[in-house]
DNA sequence: TAGCGATTGTTGTTGATCATAGCAATCTCA
DNA sequence: TGAGATTGCTATGATCAACAACAATCGCTA
C-alpha cells in the first residue's frame, strides 16, 4: 500500500513516540507505575520539597491533573507531603519510594539503552539534540 | 529546578511529539480537520478504493475506531464509499475532498518545513532516519 | 499594616481517544 | 459445501487532559 506519510518527519515523530511509549509503559507496568508517575518520582528525588504546582509547570501538566496523579503515589506510600506554609506543601520520597525509584531507574536505563541501540550508529548522537530543538 | 529527565532521549521524544502535535492540530483545526482525518485523506488519495480495514492496519487504528473517524469525513462530504463486494467497501475522495486535501497539504508542508528548520543544520538530515528506526 | 492581586491545592465536569468484546453478514479456500 | 477468516459495525469502559470555579493563603505595595 502506498504511504505518502512515510516522508514526513512529523508523522515519523508521532509514530516513534507512540511505539516507544507503549513499550516503556508495558515495562513500567510490571512494577505498577506509569510514565507520569516515574517522572514525578524522579523530579521529587532531584528536588526535595518541591510543590505540586512547580512539578506541574516543569512537566506541563495542569495543576488540577496533578491531584489524582499525586494521590495515587501517596496512596501507594511512595511520596509524602510536608506543609511548607499555610498553602504550599513540599513533596518528599518515602523509603519505599526510594526503593521503587531504583527499580524504575533500572527499567528506564535499559529501555533508553535499547532505544538508542535501535538507531543506526551514524544517526545516534544526533537524536537527542534534534529532539530537544523541537520542544525546548 | 533540577531536571534529570533532560538526558533521556525517550523523554525528549515524548515531549517533542506532544509539542509538535499540538501545533499541527491547531493549524489543521482552522480547516476543520484533525491529524487522523488528514492521514486518512492522504492514504485514500494515494490508494483509491482502499477499505476501512486496510486503512486501519496501515495507521494502527482499530477497526472499531475507524467507524466514527470515517463517518465524520463522510458527513463532511470529503470521502464516499463504493461497495466492492458484499461486505467490503472502497473509499474514494469526493471533489470537495480533493479541495480540502490541497489545503491540508499546504498546511502540512509548511509545518514540516518549519519543524525541520528548528533543528540545527548538522542534525537535520539524521532526524527522519533515526525516527524511522524506532518504529518501523 | 491593610488590602489587592497572584498563587496553591482542590473539586467537578467535559470531551477526546483508545481498547475490548461481541455480532451478523460475507468472503475464501480446501 | 462447510469451516474459518474477514469486514463493518455497535456498545461499553478506561484513561487522559482541558477547563472553570472556588476557598484559603501568600506577597507585595500603597
Amino acid at each position: 500500500m502506498r504511504d505518502p506519510l512515510a516522508l514526513l518527519p512529523g508523522y515519523a515523530l508521532r509514530r516513534a513516540a507512540n511505539a516507544t511509549a507503549a513499550q516503556l509503559a508495558a515495562r513500567l507496568g510490571t512494577i505498577g507505575l506509569k510514565q507520569s508517575g516515574v517522572s514525578v518520582l524522579l523530579l521529587v528525588e532531584a528536588n526535595p520539597a518541591v510543590t505540586a504546582s512547580a512539578l506541574g509547570r516543569q512537566l506541563d501538566i495542569q495543576r488540577a491533573n496533578m491531584v489524582p496523579l499525586l494521590k495515587r503515589l501517596e496512596d501507594a506510600g511512595l511520596i509524602a507531603r510536608k506543609p511548607i506554609d499555610g498553602k504550599s506543601q513540599g513533596l518528599m520520597l518515602t523509603p519505599p519510594g526510594r526503593e521503587m525509584i531504583a527499580r524504575a531507574r533500572a527499567i528506564i536505563d535499559l529501555f533508553e539503552a535499547e532505544l538508542l541501540a535501535r538507531v543506526p550508529a551514524q544517526h545516534r548522537d544526533h537524536l537527542l539534540p534534534a529532539l530537544d530543538a523541537l520542544w525546548r
